[in-house]
DNA sequence: GCAATAGTGTCTATAAGACACTATCCG
DNA sequence: CGGATAGTGTCTTATAGACACTATTGC
């Protein structure tokens, strides 16, 4: 503990029952950090990932462009705060969504001391298109690539936009890296790539392969991917028929229930 | 954002330049939570994974065992502040320390809103066993056992005090569990194991095995252990030689370089 | 038929589990 | 020598990568 308290004061209140304690005790007399929650907004197109960021529209990092967040309400918990920020922001409910690390440099925030608790969420893209607003909105899709250790962010309208980490807010690049590590981390041992499908009761293994894909960066080869995926989740697998496209053989569609 | 502000209070901010906003914003407009750092600190003693928990003199939750942490001041960050606070409960430094997972229930405090950032420590054994202090003192190293699910927390002196739930303070029985969880799924993929280690200069595969098996609670087969330990880091080991025990053939000596 | 896409089967290389066997020391 | 502990070698099984081959469709 670093409050000082004196020999005398903690015996007066050893003296107190609990509850009696708790009464008298004046929470204000220290200092304290503001706590945000932000929340990166991960989804799927194609075979790239994507993030969803907002652009500032006030001080600090006006127009700069920033992972969505507020705030923590002193009556709810952060995940409480997440999920609401989530639904304000985007109009979504009912995804994955995960505590990720919590960020605290002393100056991260210009204003004041803010702490902010980051979280990941999960977002097939159908849920997520119309949510957010058309080209003139504030808040727009980005493209995650990378290459060796670096993460680029491109706007995926419009390729020629890059962002580079000055272009975003606060800490938000070096809290948007340690999310990418983190999703690849637990693809192979967690079904984070099972949330991004659009229809979990009717996907294709391209459809599958192509999140493995943008979530790792790594090439599949097709054969070995389905054989594998297949394996790994035969309890909760089940094919569910065929359908036409538009040129070459029929896919296989398949269904994957829950744990 | 849950700070709501009037169109007019915006424009009105966005007409200064950020160095001037910044001067006029008020940070203390808003009820804010308390933040803390909690510590949890590992070690291993022989084939025992084992935390040190200190009995807390004070309310809330007096007499009751803890976590060791405390608050975080306003011009350090939590890693610094994990450092500090480490260092002032055990006197060891320079030790293995990540970010674990903050916790942030409403209640989990009943003076008032106390979010933790709760930490793992990794600490060789040698480092802690004159840090903490003998029978009488407030902190003592616990036995932690697992059966499925449930952890068991054992008096590593007096087996017959074995603490459950409602023994530890706040909800650290909840942090515990997750710290525990954390460290059984990076031992494969992380070197917290060596972490671990008396000695990196010179230690025996029996005692980087009991490490293995202090945290992930599975038995090992010595042969394979050491083919597979050797082949994970056949960069960075080196066998140092050999040292005679009171029975039996001699145990090769290995040390192992930082990454 | 042929280009295009989907999916199967097989061979190989690597890693993981089981465990018999050998080595060295103490008394 | 026998009990005790340390360490090697080998066989077997499971998993992962490479890739040739077959299947179905539209044009």
């Amino acid at each position: 503990m670093n409050l000082e308290s004196s020999k005398e004061q903690i015996e007066k209140e050893n003296a107190l029952t609990e509850s009696e304690f708790i009464k008298q005790y004046d929470s204000s007399k220290y200092e304290k950090p503001s706590v945000t929650v932000d929340i990166m907004v991960f989804t799927v197109i194609k075979d790239k990932l994507c993030v969803l960021l907002i652009k500032r529209g006030r001080h600090p990092f006006k127009d700069a462009w920033a992972i969505p967040g507020g705030f923590i309400n002193m009556d709810e918990d952060a995940d409480t705060a997440a999920k609401r920020e989530l639904e304000e922001e985007t109009k979504v409910t009912g995804v994955h969504l995960e505590q990720l690390y919590t960020f605290s440099s002393v100056h991260r925030d210009p204003r004041m001391r803010v702490i902010s608790i980051s979280y990941i969420a999960i977002v097939p893209y159908n849920k997520l298109q119309y949510a957010y607003g058309d080209d003139a909105s504030d808040s727009r899709i980005f493209e995650i690539r990378r290459a060796n250790d670096d993460v680029y962010i491109l706007d995926s309208l419009d390729y020629n936009i890059r962002l580079s980490k000055s272009d975003l807010a606060f800490d938000h690049y070096e809290i948007l890296k340690t999310a990418i590590k983190r999703l690849e981390g637990k693809l192979d041992y967690t079904d984070i790539a099972i949330d991004f499908l659009l229809d979990k009761k009717n996907f294709s293994m391209n459809e599958i392969l192509w999140i493995y894909k943008a979530i790792s960066g790594k090439e599949y080869s097709k054969p070995n991917f389905a054989r594998d995926f297949k394996a790994r989740y035969q309890n909760r697998l089940v094919k569910t028929g065929q359908e036409k496209s538009n040129h070459g053989k029929p896919v296989n569609k398949y269904s994957i229930s829950d744990k």
